[in-house]
DNA sequence: TCTTGTGAAGGGGTTCACAGCC
DNA sequence: GGCTGTGAACCCCTTCACAAGA
C-alpha cells in the first residue's frame, strides 16, 4: 500500500519483508504492554496471542531482525521493546505536521498515541485564515502560507493530510517541495508522488465497503445455506458476455461520491 | 486484514480474490468521478491511472466480476459503477452504528462520505451520560444502556468503534452479542471476536511507524550513498548471536504506549 | 524437555505477454 | 489497429515441521 521507495536488492541482509514491517508496530504493542506490567520474558505463543497473529509467523517475522530470543525460554521483554523501537526509527523523534484542522485534523491532534513518543507535532496548519491562531490540543493553528516555512524550519520529513478531497492533492506537492518524504493521507483522493516519496492512506469509505461486501455475502449465504450444493449456479447470473448493461441507465444505485 | 469469516471454498465461481475486493472502492470512486463529468466510455488504461494501479491488475480484477469490457473500445463507465456497487453490496442502505463520541467519533459522523448512499447512521452511541441527547451531526448521542436496543431495532449489522483503547472489547462484546457482525475499529487495540464476525482496523500510530521505519531508510542510505558496495556491511551489527542486551536496562529508548 | 530459528512446501497476488475479439 | 481477457511465470508471504540449542 506504500509506494515510491526503490527498494533497491539492499546491499545484502538489510531486507525486512514490508509484511513483517507492518506488523512490528503491532508487537511492540503488546510488548510495551507486557513491560508495564513488568513481565520480564514472553513466550512466541504468548506474544503472537496478544498481538493477534500465529506464532510461526511471529518468529519467522523476528527472524529477520536477528536472534534475538532464547531457545526453550523466549524473548526478553525489554530488550524486544528496544530492539523493534530502534528498527522502526522510533528512538528518535519525528517532526510531524498535520494539515487540515477539519473535525478529524482535530481528533488526530488531540489523539494521545500520536503526541507520545517518537512523533511530535511540530505544526498543525489550515488555510482558513479564521482558525489561524487558535489553540488546538495546546497547538495554535498555523496558517496554510506558512507551509513551507514550518517543514523547513522543522526539518518535517512527516506529513499528514486531514484536508477536504479537493485540496489533497495541492497540499502534498507543497509538502513534497517543502521536503517531505513521508505522507499519511486521509483524504479519499489517490496522490501522485515522485519517486523517493511514500504515501499511505487510510479511507474510511473503503474499509466500509469491504465490510459491506463481506457483510452481504453472509446474507446470501444464509439463504442459500437449506438449498446449497442442490441448485445449480441459478440463472441469476443472467448477466455475463452476450446481454450487457441490464439496466445502465434506469436502476442505478445511487452511488457514494467517497 | 480482515478475520472471521470460514470462507469456506465458494460453491464454485463466487470467488473474488480478497486483494480483488479491497481494490474494488477505488475503482468506483474514479468511476463515479468519470460518470460525474458524463464520460461515456474508459480504457483499463485510463481508469487504471486514476485509481492509481497498474492497468494488468485492473483487467485481472475486473475479470473476476464477469466480462464486462468491450475489446477495443473500453469499459461502459455506468455499467461498471453499478455492477460493482452491486458487487459490494450499495444497492442496499447499510445502518450502522458508532460508538465512542470523542473527537474521532464526531470526526466520522459529520464525515461527508459516511452519511451518503450505501450507508446511513442508525445512532451515535457514548458511555458518557452528561453526553446524551446532544446533537453531533444532527443526531442526538443516544447512551451506551440502549446499545443492544439500537442495534436490535434497527438491525445493524455494521458497528464502527471509536472508544479509549480499555472499552473496545467489551463494546465489541455487545455489539457482537446483539448482533453485529462486522467491525471497524479504530481504538488501538486487538478485538477478539467469535468466528464469522469480520473485524477490520484503522490504526494511526501503526501507520506512523511504518512511514518512520521507510523515513529512517532513507536517512540511513543518503550516508551511505558516497561510501556504497565499498565499505563491507560494517561492524555496526555488533550484536547478534553472541554479546545479547548491550543495553537492555540502560539506554532504553522512550516508547509509545502507542 | 521446551521453545526458538529456519529450510521447504504451499498459496495468493502481481506481472507478463499474447490470443481473442471489436 | 486497439483494447480486453487470461494462461503462465514469477514473486512474496504464510504455514508447516523439525533440527538446533538452552
Amino acid at each position: 500500500m506504500a509506494t515510491g521507495r526503490t527498494h533497491r536488492p539492499a546491499t545484502r541482509s538489510r531486507g525486512i519483508p514490508e509484511a513483517t514491517v507492518a506488523r512490528l508496530p503491532l508487537y511492540l504493542r503488546a510488548l510495551t504492554a507486557l513491560s508495564e506490567r513488568s513481565v520480564p520474558t514472553v513466550s512466541s505463543e504468548e506474544l503472537a496471542a496478544a498481538a493477534g497473529v500465529n506464532s510461526a509467523k511471529l518468529r519467522k517475522d523476528f527472524s529477520y531482525l536477528g536472534s534475538y530470543g532464547t531457545r526453550g525460554v523466549g524473548y526478553d521483554v525489554e530488550y524486544l521493546v528496544y530492539q523493534i523501537s530502534r528498527e522502526l526509527g522510533l528512538t528518535q523523534d519525528w517532526p510531524v505536521v498535520i494539515v487540515g484542522m477539519g473535525n478529524l485534523g482535530a481528533a488526530l491532534a488531540n489523539y494521545g498515541g500520536f503526541a507520545s513518543r517518537g512523533f511530535r507535532i511540530a505544526a498543525l496548519i489550515d488555510a482558513d485564515a479564521h482558525l489561524a491562531g487558535r489553540l488546538i490540543a495546546g497547538l495554535p493553528v498555523r496558517h496554510a502560507d506558512e507551509l513551507e516555512d514550518i517543514v523547513e524550519d522543522n526539518q518535517v520529513s512527516i506529513g499528514v493530510i486531514t484536508t477536504p478531497a479537493g485540496a489533497a492533492q495541492e497540499v502534498c506537492d507543497r509538502l513534497v517541495a517543502a521536503g517531505v518524504t513521508s505522507i499519511l493521507n486521509f483524504a479519499p483522493t489517490v496522490l501522485t508522488v515522485p519517486d523517493g516519496v511514500d504515501v499511505r492512506k487510510v479511507d474510511l469509505s473503503i474499509e466500509l465497503q469491504i465490510l459491506a461486501f463481506h457483510e452481504q455475502r453472509k446474507a446470501g449465504e444464509e439463504l442459500s445455506e437449506a438449498v446449497d450444493s442442490v441448485t445449480p449456479p441459478v440463472a441469476a447470473k443472467t448477466v455475463r458476455g452476450g446481454i450487457k448493461r441490464p439496466g445502465s441507465d434506469g436502476d442505478l444505485p445511487a452511488v457514494m461520491p467517497a
